[in-house]
DNA sequence: GTCTAAATTGAACATCGTTCATAGTAAAGG
DNA sequence: CCTTTACTATGAACGATGTTCAATTTAGAC
């Protein structure tokens, strides 16, 4: 193992991240206690506020992990260049649902886990975000040519909160949610819902 | 003041609930404490566990009552016979816009508030997030009549989902969430291309 | 080898939800 | 009216939790 302290601190803070995940992963983010967490990465309780500022911070770490490896999954299931729009659209939202029930409680932890009142999040942990919406403009572009970029930003956002709605409501086991087993056709006949009328609505077919 | 027993615990409870949503309301579900709500409800902390088995079940007494008053906004904003399927979809998400903007600390908690793994909420609790879903339906098979009530009913809570995903999002200030001064606007948008994909995806246009 | 600054430790602290022994009080019986 | 009984109210006490801190150990510099 390294001597020297930068490594020594970078192995601590590398096994509280991955004690954190695995905690999350077998309590949820609901069940994860900072005891749990130090004894899992080796450590004592008092280590983790040395290598971190809080539990807060070291959740939004592996949080960040998560989101990257979302992305790069978003991102490797873009078809190629003779998709249409709705094929790009259906693949990303597939690859979503894929990673959500695969990591599930880790992507719920992604959007459950909040800070306390009036603290905000750092701007790193902010800028993550915006590959979820990113790979969603170049399909929504081929669909609305009409759109300027604002206009598509936003309409991205939405979209892709109403399939993460879809998702989250079924994965966090609400009663309105959709039942597991039907939650890829119906994530599915939405985007394909929304592909076909967001179509519709462009200029050449008149609003 | 009623001076039986009966009448008495009935009194405690309500005040109790009256605290709690005061308490949700300034404070959210998340800064939410037993000892601010017993004191503002005028009673010792123990008695709140005389009242209600414990804080979770008052919380859900109180997100039922939120539930129910959701429900009359729905109904409420139903047109009449001669509106279109748009139409009512339309007044339907609007209603839940507002309704969640203007109840928006009681609103989260309805979707922020979680048990203890392992315990499962009770039935009627379950059974009043019906109305969410049923008042989606009517609408809905005016644009898929193709459809059976199953997937009928499947397909509202999706339509639901979506239109959630994007409320949920927004209110909670998530990043990927769309500004509140956009939401009435794109959730018509999400609205307007649901309903036109889903009439397009009906059977006398061919799937 | 000595010194300094950083890291490590686990006990202590503040704050939760919840329980419990105690005290009080309302309804029932004679 | 008094006694009894069952329910209610109380707040101190308990266990669990995130966080802090003084004491100790240890790594790196001179």
């Amino acid at each position: 193992m390294g001597n020297n302290r930068e490594e020594r601190r970078e192995d601590l803070r590398a096994r509280l991240m991955a004690a954190v995940e695995d905690q999350i992963m077998q309590h949820g983010i609901a069940g994860l206690k900072a005891r749990a967490v130090t004894a899992q990465a080796g450590c004592a309780l008092g280590a983790l506020y040395n290598a971190f500022d809080d539990l807060d911070m070291l959740v939004m770490h592996v949080n960040a992990r998560t989101l990257a490896r979302l992305g790069e999954a978003l991102k490797a299931a873009l078809p190629g260049q003779g998709a249409t729009a709705e094929e790009m659209m259906q693949a990303l939202a597939g690859a979503y649902v894929d990673f959500a029930c695969a990591n599930r409680p880790l992507w719920i932890a992604l959007f459950e886990h909040r800070l306390p009142a009036g603290r905000d999040a750092p701007d790193w942990y902010r800028d993550n975000h915006a590959v979820l919406i990113e790979v969603v403009v170049p399909p929504l572009r081929r669909l609305r040519p009409d759109l300027d970029d604002q206009a598509l930003a936003l309409r991205a956002r939405t979209t892709f909160a109403a399939v993460h709605g879809v998702v989250l409501l079924a994965l966090q086991g609400r009663f309105v949610g959709v039942p597991l087993s039907d939650l890829r056709a119906e994530v599915g006949a939405l985007v394909s819902a929304m592909t076909r009328g967001a179509h519709l609505a462009g200029p050449e077919h008149g609003v």
